[in-house]
DNA sequence: CTGAAAGCGCTTACAG
DNA sequence: CTGAAAGCGCTTACAG
């Protein structure tokens, strides 16, 4: 099978191999292979064949070395472990699939130097591609250098780059459906379980924003009482919710960054006899797979993971196409309620 | 900065540009970026600052070529958005890292057949090593052909195939552990929350026989009504300790098939009244990180997850250094009180 | 419809 | 201590 001159030791058979036993030249064995026409039918059979036999597998390495495409996608979260950023790598991994494209994964903690790391180590491997989630500091200026050629989309940050583009949730917006519906169920002192992380950054904080929209669009006054920080977690949100009910301040519902913070906040109210959603209504954000398996179910904001990852990796193959850097995309988000509002 | 005859079109600066540059030959560069010394410190800073001004990143496809060690690694896994693969995927991530290798992920969904694929995908890319959890079916077959020559390390799953390795966490271990822990606490009649799906797998169910080793040890009967199968999913869970309550069967504790099945047997006792430990006291299994941040805190087997990761990379190495195929590598579990118990 | 040559960007034996 | 040649496994212009 192995054996021949240009036969690796470890490696397996190549397609010189092939093409010896198929009785062809290295460069038919690639036509087949590529399926890029231009040989009869029956060397096509000897060829396959061949294949077969000596179990060739194309090394994917040579080939990108010359087609300057190796069919990788490399992708940039803070943490694996975080169910938003599972989901959406998840997300990602699917729409690079349909793509035909490989997905390298790894972690920036949300800090842009480690991530300015990961990009060389992506760029080395020559991705044709980088997705990468929000970092706090200032990833254009990272990106602008480190990423020197390869095509990128952000996602959720919007970032001034060549070959750089954007795709955000209507995140803002979200908040806002949020607030409303409690609004709407009658609710009216509604409580915000806000990131403390979004204290320090420099980006706006969306949600806030939406919240105090959605106050005002239902008449309600804002009481900077009602908003209580922690970070984005369940135990964050299960200490914010404490503090909440132990400066006692009245509230009647409470919207959570995310679902973390809120589920963490369900159970401040279970230890502490609140029902949910009689004496308190909860309103998640990201609509992670577990609102739907708790007790009381959690309404929350659903992010259309598989259409923003769907998105980024065409803007991807736009990009690397020479296509324009277009303006950042923008995807919408939808409430959905369930039994904890 | 680019321009030379060898420099493409979109790829940056190669070895050449920078020997150019540098007034040196691209064997003189090579040795440089690689450390490999045979060279003095003035040519070494004149290189260092044509690579700094060229950009220079050495292209990782291209060494993978030749040195026939690409410096990645493929892991494995069944679903990536299971906080217990989560987990696992970060500490693979963190042990790579820690020996130099970069990760590509990619999931089976527990199917063998889509296992191979991605082991063929994989193989394509020429990882230096696969980390595969273990699945559904004959995984040693499709071992055997798929990977060859690619050492593979599967983890909780004992596969014998050539130039392939095992870590097992010890379950049956962890299980009794468990057991006899709830038995110490005075619980009389210990349930379990069995997975559904090791109903139909051909492997044992080291759990369930951790759980009668547990109750046999302890001096407690075995009762075949106290153990209930669901999916190892929190509506699992859920579903399970409903059918549990429904049943009338008496019970005091409840050990689950993992964390998720305890959080959702949790739920369902909360929703029915029961309070968690005064009526039921709860062991999960995994030690996810949620365990901790649960109300109350939920008891758990923790496996190492570190230690496995560590030692799958270390076989790795050691298998593709022609080490001998070592027998299945056993990692200790351990059990963690917290207040559901 | 098919083949011999050149080369992707790098490293590995070899000379000097 | 340094350099010119060969080649990893493949594809891309070119001839026939």
């Amino acid at each position: 099978v192995t054996g021949g001159p240009t036969s690796g030791p470890n490696l397996g058979p190549t397609l010189h191999d092939v093409a010896k036993l198929a009785g062809v030249s290295a460069r038919t064995v690639s036509r087949v292979v590529n399926d890029e026409g231009g040989f009869g039918p029956e060397v096509r059979q000897r060829v396959l064949q061949a294949i077969d036999k000596t179990g060739y597998r194309p090394n994917r390495l040579a080939r990108a070395l010359i087609t300057r495409r190796s069919g990788t996608v490399g992708l940039v979260i803070a943490e694996m472990t975080d169910p938003y950023f599972a989901e959406f790598a998840d997300a990602v991994q699917q729409a690079a699939h349909e793509s035909g494209l490989t997905m390298f994964i790894s972690q920036h903690h949300g800090d842009v130097d480690i991530a300015r790391t990961i990009f060389d180590s992506m760029a080395s491997f020559a991705v044709d591609g980088l997705i990468v989630f929000s970092a706090r500091g200032d990833l254009g200026a990272v990106l602008a250098h480190a990423s020197a050629g390869i095509p990128v989309v952000v996602i959720d940050q919007v970032v001034e780059a060549p070959n750089v583009v954007s795709v955000v949730s209507a995140i803002g917006e979200g908040a806002e459906l949020a607030v409303r519906h409690l609004a709407d169920r009658g609710r009216e002192r509604i409580a915000m379980l806000a990131n403390s992380d979004s204290l320090q950054s420099p980006l706006q904080p969306r949600r806030e924003v939406g919240y105090q929209r959605g106050l005002q669009i239902s008449g309600l006054a804002f009481d900077p009482h009602l908003v209580v920080h922690g970070p984005a977690t369940i135990r964050g949100g299960l200490a914010a919710a404490q503090s909440l009910i132990k400066a006692g301040t009245s509230f009647d519902a409470v919207f959570a960054y995310n679902d973390l913070m809120a589920i963490g906040a369900m159970q401040a109210f279970g230890a502490a006899g609140l029902r949910v959603p009689d004496d308190v209504a909860v309103v998640g954000f990201d609509d992670i797979a577990m609102c739907e398996a708790l007790v009381p179910s959690l309404s929350s904001i659903r992010l259309d993971r598989a259409s923003i990852s769907r998105e980024a990796i065409r803007l991807l193959e736009q990009l690397r196409n020479g296509g324009p850097a277009t303006m950042p995309v923008q995807i919408e988000t939808e409430l959905v309620v369930r039994s904890s509002s």
